[in-house]
DNA sequence: ATGTATGCAAAACATTTGCACCTGG
DNA sequence: CCAGGTGCAAATGTTTTGCATACAT
């Protein structure tokens, strides 16, 4: 139950950011944009408005239950904070976006941190590259290369 | 000479865009917004528009001059290529930030896309924290972690 | 009740674009 | 001369804010 997530946070259980957590959920862990929430949360006969998505997003990153991501450098994507660490892996052709986790990286993080007198707090790694699915070049060709509109 | 790069670049050599060189290079290696670059420009007494700084610097981004960093999330920062990859560590009270680059971390990525089946363009790795400079903490409790204004 | 949260509209920003004029080669 | 570059102002797109109203506890 979302609701427990939400007191916990020291949030007011609303009905805004109820959906907003279920529609998180039921997106099975993709990255969303404020905008492409909001359009989803409308769609779904919700009246809700764009500025409260930003809002309960903000807190929803204080709080820890979310994540935010500037793949793409416009519009920041929002991500659910399930489970662990992980970093990301997005194709520059289709946009699709694996996580993934690595132990030999996030120690090596540590040394370099401490090689340079810093107490690491936290990191962003993101690969970028061109997936090997069939249907990504060409169909999907948009994302990250092409640019608005 | 700078005049070189922009010829090899393909472009065009103007004033501004030498103008615009020239700060990068005698700011040694550091991280520049659109906005302060056009502010030290001005207060230089050149007469240049911000428009230019920014057609400038995708220009120059494309041609591999500069590269293009959001640290923070808001403004997008610009960093001029000297010699080759590193990744960054920043300091979440004074801002400072620091290069370095990890052999193991850069075999690791190659492995990783290899996993996932992606052929591996680019990356994009930093890491946060405190740094131990000793007037970091209090003086210049600012840049990342205190919101704008 | 009563302090918060919400919607809407307007504001704030960073970045981009249209256009007439200027400039480098 | 002429394509490309520049400044200015207006346009965009995204995220934030002010305010009166609605809601959770």
């Amino acid at each position: 139950m979302e609701s427990r997530n939400l007191r916990n946070a020291g949030l007011k259980v609303t009905v805004p950011r109820m959906k907003l957590l279920e529609l998180f959920e039921s997106s099975g862990g993709k990255h969303l944009t404020a905008e492409s929430i909001h359009r989803q949360l409308i769609e779904a006969g919700e009246d809700i408005g764009l500025a409260t998505i930003y809002r309960a997003l903000v807190q929803f990153e204080a709080a820890g239950l979310v994540t935010k991501h500037h793949f793409e450098g416009d519009h920041a994507v929002f991500e659910l904070e399930r489970g662990p660490h992980h970093d990301h892996i997005v194709c520059i052709h289709c946009g699709k976006v694996e996580e993934f986790c690595d132990e030999v990286i996030e120690a090596r993080q540590q040394e370099i941190a401490g090689k340079y007198g810093f107490r690491l707090h936290d990191h962003t790694l993101t690969l970028y590259g061109e997936c090997s699915d069939a249907d990504c070049t060409g169909k999907n060709a948009n994302a990250l290369t092409e640019k608005k509109k």
